[in-house]
DNA sequence: ACTATATGTATACCAGGTGCAGAAATCTCC
DNA sequence: GGAGATTTCTGCACCTGGTATACATATAGT
C-alpha cells in the first residue's frame, strides 16, 4: 500500500515520535504541570512553534496515544459475527481486554502505565481532554449502531451514550483500585464479575431499581 | 434564616452579580473568545484580580448559573414519593421540565437563552466545563441512589452514569433542533415522545438491539 | 474613634498558543 | 546533478488566562 513513504514523510514521523517521547519522559519524571512546552521542545530539539505544528495543544502530547481507541467500540460493533447483538460483541471484547490487561480497561499495573494513568487522572486538563474522546467514541458508536443494527437515530445515540458511559465507568473503577495498590491479577476476577454485572444491567435495564418504601 | 446579611455580604453579592452581568452581556454581543477577561473586568469596574477572586476561571463567568442543576437529579431521587422508583421520578421530572420549557431540557427558544446556549455549544472550553458538571451530577445521583434505593455501590454508579448520559443526550437533541430554528412549542410533542422512548429504553435495557443477520 | 481583618488594587510575571517573515530542507523536473 | 517551486522549521514578537506580591481601602466590633 505504501512502498516508499518518502524522506519527508519519514522525517515527520520521526519528529512526531521524538517530541512525544521527550514529552512523556519529562511528564512522568516531573509531572504534567511542572514541565513547560518550551522544555519539551528543547528536549526534543525542536522549536516551540514546530511542536505546536505536530500537537495542537499541550494535552495532546499525552493523549494522542489513545486516539486509536476512539473508534474501537464502533469497529467492534461493525465487525461482530453474524447472529450476534452489539451488546454481546462489546461485552466479549471488553472481557478480552480484561484478560489481556489492556490499559484501556484500567486493569494494568505495569509501573509505567500506572504512573501515566495516575498522572492523567490527577490533572484536570487531561481529564477534560479525555472527555472529548468519550464524545468522539459516542458519535462513532452511534453511527455504527445506526448502520449495522438498523436502529433509528435517536435509539442509536441513546444506546451509544449509555454503553460508552458504562465502559468508562468500569475502567475508572479498575483504575482506581489498581492505582490504590491492588495488583491487576488479584483484581481480575472482580473486574470480570463487575463487567458481567454492568453489561447485564445495560441489557436488562434499570427498571428494578427499588421504589421508596 | 438570614435576617441581616451585613453590608459586606451584600456588597459581595452585588459585585458578583455585576461581574456576571457584564460578562454575559459582552459575551453575547461579541462572542466568548473575542472578549478578554480584562475587558470584562473593566466593564464591571473591577480589577482583573478581583474578578478571579469571584470566578476561578473565565468559563465560570458563564456556567456558574447552572451550578444549581448539578444536584438536581439527586434531589429528585431523594424527594421521590413513596412507592415510586427513581427512574419514574426522574422521568416525571424531566417531562415537567419540558412542559415548563426549562432551559436545562434544551426546549427553550427565548432569544437570550437560545443565543447563550448556542455560544456555549460552539465554544469547546465551555463544553468542557459543562462536562465537569455532568461528572458532578453523576456523583451526586449515584450517592442518592445508594442511600435511598438500597443499591450497591457499583450498581448505583452505573445507573447514575447511564441516566445522566441519557438526560444530557435528550437535552442536546432538543437544543440542536431549537437552535436550528424549530420553535419550542412545535418541538414539544416530539420532545415528549423522545423522552418517553429514552426512559423506556433506560428501564427495559438494550437487549433488543438487533443482531447482525 | 480605633484597630483587626476582610477585600480590593496595581504591577509584574509566567505559560500556553498564534501570526509572521524568512531560513532551511525536501521534492520535482530538466 | 543542479535550479526553482514547495513544504517545513525557526526565531521573534505578541496576546491572553491566570497567579504572586506588596500595598491600599473599607468594614466590623469594641
Amino acid at each position: 500500500m505504501d512502498g516508499k513513504p518518502g524522506l519527508r514523510e519519514r522525517k515527520k514521523q520521526r519528529t512526531h515520535a521524538a517530541i512525544s517521547e521527550a514529552a512523556i519522559t519529562l511528564f512522568l519524571e516531573h509531572g504534567f504541570n511542572q514541565v513547560s512546552v518550551a522544555q519539551v521542545a528543547e528536549a526534543a530539539e525542536v522549536s516551540k512553534r514546530t511542536l505546536f505544528a505536530y500537537f495542537p495543544a499541550k494535552e495532546d502530547l499525552v493523549v494522542h496515544r489513545l486516539a486509536d481507541h476512539e473508534t474501537e467500540s464502533a469497529r467492534v460493533v461493525r465487525a461482530r459475527p453474524p447472529r450476534t447483538t452489539p451488546l454481546t460483541a462489546l461485552r466479549e471484547h471488553f472481557l478480552k481486554g480484561l484478560r489481556e490487561r489492556d490499559p484501556i480497561t484500567g486493569l494494568n499495573d505495569h509501573p509505567q502505565i500506572l504512573k501515566l494513568t495516575r498522572m492523567i487522572l490527577d490533572t484536570p486538563s487531561l481529564v477534560a481532554r479525555m472527555e472529548r474522546f468519550k464524545a468522539g467514541a459516542e458519535r462513532a458508536l452511534a453511527e455504527a449502531l445506526r448502520e449495522t443494527a438498523d436502529t433509528p437515530e435517536l435509539t442509536a445515540r441513546l444506546a451509544a451514550v449509555q454503553i460508552v458511559a458504562v465502559q468508562w465507568s468500569l475502567a475508572q473503577d479498575n483504575t482506581a483500585r489498581v492505582t490504590y495498590g491492588e495488583p491487576a491479577d488479584e483484581r481480575y476476577a472482580g473486574a470480570v464479575a463487575d463487567a458481567e454485572h454492568a453489561f447485564a444491567l445495560l441489557a436488562n435495564g434499570l427498571r428494578h431499581l427499588p421504589p421508596r418504601k
